[in-house]
DNA sequence: CACTCATTTACAAACGATTGCAAAATGTCC
DNA sequence: GGACATTTTGCAATCGTTTGTAAATGAGTG
């Protein structure tokens, strides 16, 4: 900066202040000295200037995976939502910045936050860090959540009706005349927990008894899936239905299916969860719960930019709605 | 850190040296200091150490989309790459600057390198920006772009054997009998222009004399695709296979074939490329010529990062390899 | 011409770290 | 106890901006 004030016979501060649009710089200075800048491929260093405003121009975008031991690419959620946000992201202007946390330690949100190099935090899921997240939520706003919205929440949380969404999902299952509705999932997470209490209830408001063996805890990743699909299918349970809490599950489980010599609807009527972009393209077309994340990362970029605003703003939960395709119904 | 100072009555300078781990303090000292950092939740401001060191910790991550109309989400194959990339660069403890530039501006990549917030950068993909690239790296060392090597070319690359892919696939489909054979792309980006160029190379070998409605501009939104596709079979060119230049346009035209009712691989013979996580899951599954992602993406980051090093590495071309499915064989 | 007032511009102090150099503290030996 | 070597610590300059405050410039007025 000192280069382009030298050259424009200027001083630091008026450069700068030409540079940033300040209304004490006359619109032909400030021309001129854009210009010259322009010309010499100046532009001011981000660092100088987050450490003097603190502020970034930047926002935070955080995948926790406590819970996976596998890498970002397990399922295409992650992604799909990685994609939508940074579009958001970038219509206002702010650059984005990505981290990925395998193994969250103690106190890793709080860093994040005393880092200061991010105006704002997104987190893609909540994974199994409710906790962590309650407690930095306490000093710090300017953070929005996709998840589960559970009781004594003190951070702003974006969400489909995941109970909701298990409660459809389940009940068109039985609504093909199915009985034995298995699930895969790990309820232990906060979102698929809810699904699975969606699951419940609407096999307990049709009358079914539940065979414990339908209720198979499965996790995100596809080979884990696979393992978890091969044994539910041996377990004798002989399940007619599945819900299942995303769309690689389900279509891990359709591959089992035929390892046994069975397929989807005849033998099993499937549902999964996300209705991704792959769900109506494969074989069967896959029966999925829709959550629009398109629509999803626009309100979770608008609460966050309030929230930066300091509006205290509420999270958001929004109802998906079930696409039935032939994996579920003939 | 004047806090920390303060805590641990040292001066501001031992802290810093303490938590740097520099080797003038002793190890008693240095753990005291560390341990009181921690128990406060202080970390460094990554904006002042930035700004004084020159080094940022950061590699930036840059999807240029010339020629894309359309957001970041329209083709998997740029979200898989970006999931790859961060693992490895996650895995070197550094941070990810996300960058999507849709409309890139004349001095574009100068500007990034100039705001000097990263010390190297990735591009995904070359799009249409070869000659600005080829500017930048007059200049400038520390990056690695993936996609096609041209000749006179100063940047470093990573990529595929374009040529050779779409060699092999049109091979594989005038080896299935075939002999009218379309091509779906758009040659007038680098890589796509490779892949046609192989393909031209395998029917003129096979003596096969091309009618021009067989050859196809096509861009990667699912949208286009599906209208090239459409245009494609109304045309009269009534080709008995397709070489498609990404698994999304090969699926597109699988789906606007049933719309004239006929089907893959009976009447039309398909081959995609990427081999993207849903080629096996389509129907029919689709055939493609893979490349390794998970490889390309540690070659890159090795590349870059032995770049920032001062090492002045070439970049490296890898062998794809065709996967055969039931879409062009039955 | 002196005075006031409104524009423009410049000075200099932050922002929060790192690090070369010199000084202080400690230890060793005769 | 003093000279010297060694370890440990602190001072102060620096990185590239922004911005409050004050000074310079120019115009208008009595």
């Amino acid at each position: 900066m000192a280069d382009i004030a030298r050259m424009t016979g200027v001083s630091i501060s008026t450069v700068s202040r030409a540079l940033a649009g300040s209304p004490l710089i006359p619109e032909a200075t400030r021309e001129m000295i854009a210009e010259v800048a322009r010309s010499h491929g100046y532009v001011v260093n981000p660092f100088a200037r987050g450490l003097r405003m603190k502020r970034t121009q930047t926002i935070g975008v955080v995948i926790p995976l406590g819970h996976e031991q596998r890498q970002l690419i397990s399922d295409p959620f992650f992604l799909e939502m990685l994609g939508h946000l940074a579009d958001e992201i970038t219509l206002r202007g702010y650059e984005i910045l990505l981290s990925k946390i395998v193994a969250p330690k103690p106190g890793w949100i709080d860093a994040l936050i005393q880092a200061q190099r991010t105006d704002g935090l997104v987190f893609i899921g909540q994974s199994d860090q409710h906790a962590a997240l309650n407690a930095s939520a306490q000093s710090y706003d300017q953070m929005v959540v996709w998840g589960a919205h559970l009781p004594n929440q003190d951070y702003c949380t974006v969400g489909a009706d995941n109970a909701y969404g298990g409660y459809i999902a389940t009940r068109h299952l039985i609504d093909q005349g199915r009985r034995r509705i298995a699930f895969l999932g790990d309820p232990s997470l906060p979102e698929i927990g809810q699904r699975h209490a969606g699951y419940l209830r609407a096999c307990q408001e049709a009358g079914l008894t539940l065979d414990p063996r339908l209720d198979a805890p499965a996790h995100f990743t596809a080979e884990t899936a696979a393992e978890a699909a091969d044994a539910l299918l041996a377990s004798g349970a002989e399940p007619d239905g599945l819900f299942a809490t995303s769309d690689v599950i389900a279509m891990e489980f359709i591959k089992a299916l035929g390892r046994v010599g069975k397929s989807a609807p005849t033998d099993v009527a499937v549902v999964g969860f996300d209705d991704s972009s792959l769900a109506p393209l494969v074989s069967p077309p896959l029966s999925s719960v829709r959550q629009d994340l398109t629509e999803a990362a626009r309100i979770m970029i608008d609460l966050l930019f309030r929230r930066i605003e300091g509006e205290p703003v509420d999270g958001v939960q929004m109802k998906p709605e079930l696409v039935v395709r032939a994996s579920s119904s003939p």
